[in-house]
DNA sequence: GTTTAATAAATTGTATGCAATTTATTAAAC
DNA sequence: GTTTAATAAATTGCATACAATTTATTAAAC
């Protein structure tokens, strides 16, 4: 019974600390894992490292194969497109249920993160940008108080980072302008027509940019990258 | 490439089993599962187990405290409604996509899966029926084709059997008699609306007959059992 | 007899070592 | 020069050993 707010799992926290390099694109898709590599950079065994692989396989963020080791995901288009429809499922109801429940101090909540989107645009840190767009719509799920939801997309926000790095196309801004920041004003009128139209035409949106019929971005050949 | 059938990881196979046992309710709600005697059981080493238990844990089925061991999930009352919320948002969806792209293939396997759901009945196992009945809502939504949907359900199945476990009043015949093959046969009518209809009565059927607003069932205290 | 303290046993958390496998390198053949 | 084979290096998969912590047991105090 200790109220102590134990820290989190040192496991959790270095499958944390890699999520957040895939989803900053500093991880490309299809880059390997090499488990004595990660072992020194965070300064602990390779079991450690090897039980994070695990829980980040089990995300999907990551792909085991038996032998050859552990690769950040190349997710293909078709999931991809199934990522995308589960997103369009829950969002709205997830924007339901925040408008539903959420309090005076969640609302501060998400506008502070708006606050710090708008710095890093400012700033111009293009990596910190999409970090912070994908973990907007995981703030917003847990404020919609469903663990079960907020799970779900804490899995699908780091997996749409992916998808973006491998489908996007070149040269876009690949900014969702102020649309965050739309969405979040709705809810706080509580006009939830407008909320989910909103979210729904976000995802349509970012969606839509993808290049999703083209072939996935190669993966790095460091043979002949200097050719 | 090789396109020899690689069987699933060990770590996996020994996670599912243990999902079994819970499911069919050999494993109650709160039971301490002690890496040592799980490690003798499968014939493998801790490591293994201590995956195999992160495993489970990043599906919920499992809680970890720090120094002190895995225990089953006992979920609360309020993890129990969330749960069923996140399935009667999901569920339709799926039926959706089943009617939409199940082939004839699909639908055999759904059949076949009422016949051993009958078989149980009819051999009296009732342990085998509760496993089967989450079985058929896995086995759903593997059909409708959605790897994150089917991800999802996969882990909400067999916390529905814990919370069954837990909140079940003491003596239901916890059974949804036939209403799965209603299902399957709307189903295979390709008729939406019913089916849909047909699955939320069901959900909410098995919801209802919890007892939620009531302490959920004692942990074992062995030491007083034979008192 | 119940509570408290001290000790012993059991269990978890972690690193390390070694066998099995894969990947890279070198040498030989054509 | 490109392909093939042989060897060496790197890497994964797994069990085991040991320290840290928790739980159980015993002994002492009240």
């Amino acid at each position: 019974m200790d109220a102590a707010p134990t820290s989190k799992p040192a496991i959790e926290q270095i499958a944390e600390r890699i999520t957040d390099a895939v989803m900053e694109h500093r991880l490309p898709p299809g880059i390997k894992l090499v488990e004595e590599k990660l072992a020194s950079a965070f300064g602990v065994s390779r079991t450690k490292i090897r039980q994070a692989l695990t829980l980040l396989a089990k995300e999907g963020l990551v792909t085991l194969h038996a032998n050859r080791g552990a690769f950040v995901t190349r997710p293909s288009a078709a999931e991809a497109r199934d990522l995308f429809a589960t997103r369009r499922l829950v969002e709205p109801e997830i924007v339901r249920n925040v408008i539903a429940r959420a309090c005076e101090h969640d609302l501060a909540r998400l506008r502070q993160h708006l606050v710090a989107e708008a710095d890093a645009r400012q700033e111009g840190d293009r990596r910190k940008i999409i970090r912070l767009s994908g973990q907007f719509h995981m703030l917003l799920a847990e404020v919609s108080g469903n663990k079960f939801i907020e799970k779900l997309m804490a899995e699908l926000c780091p997996l749409t980072c992916l998808i973006i790095a491998l489908y996007d196309a070149p040269q876009t801004p690949a900014c969702p302008e102020d649309e965050h920041r739309l969405i979040v004003d709705a809810i706080a009128a509580h006009d939830e027509a407008a909320a989910i139209k909103l979210m729904l035409h976000h995802l349509k949106h970012i969606e839509c940019e993808l290049q999703l019929d083209a072939e996935p971005k190669h993966e790095i050949h460091w043979e002949t990258l200097y050719g």
